[in-house]
DNA sequence: TGGTTGACAACCA
DNA sequence: GTGGTTGCCAACC
């Protein structure tokens, strides 16, 4: 565990319910801009029991980059919290985006 | 050591 | 909105 990913997770689980945020993102307000590959990377290696929101981060795009029952298990799990994820995974980045404000 | 890969981002057509 | 290209940075093979 470094400094890198105990900020990213860190920086992930203050997402608010029913709020989404970008893997860029997450890595910039964690002080690390730029390492947007490097979240993305976390968050595939996260374990299964892990308390992260990591279906909270999606791409630039707004868009789920995962596929097939990835895809599903975390459009099930956005629209579980009010999110409104169309079928290919495309979510209203205007309206759920969060801007990094603490709770 | 060096080329390839990836849950990305910004830009352009 | 979608698809292709380029830039990034570390992990992987």
């Amino acid at each position: 565990m470094d400094d890198f990913s105990a900020q990213i997770y860190t920086q992930v689980h203050q997402i608010p319910y029913g709020k989404i945020s970008t893997y860029g993102e997450i890595a910039k307000f964690s002080g690390f801009p730029g390492y947007a590959r490097h979240v993305g990377r976390l968050m595939a290696t996260l374990p299964e029991g892990s308390k992260i929101p990591w279906h909270r981060v999606v791409n630039a795009k707004g868009m789920i980059s995962l596929t097939g029952n990835d895809l599903i298990r975390q459009r099930e799990k956005l629209l579980a919290e009010g999110i409104d994820v169309s079928e290919s995974g495309k979510i209203s980045l205007r309206h759920y985006r969060w801007n990094g404000d603490p709770v």
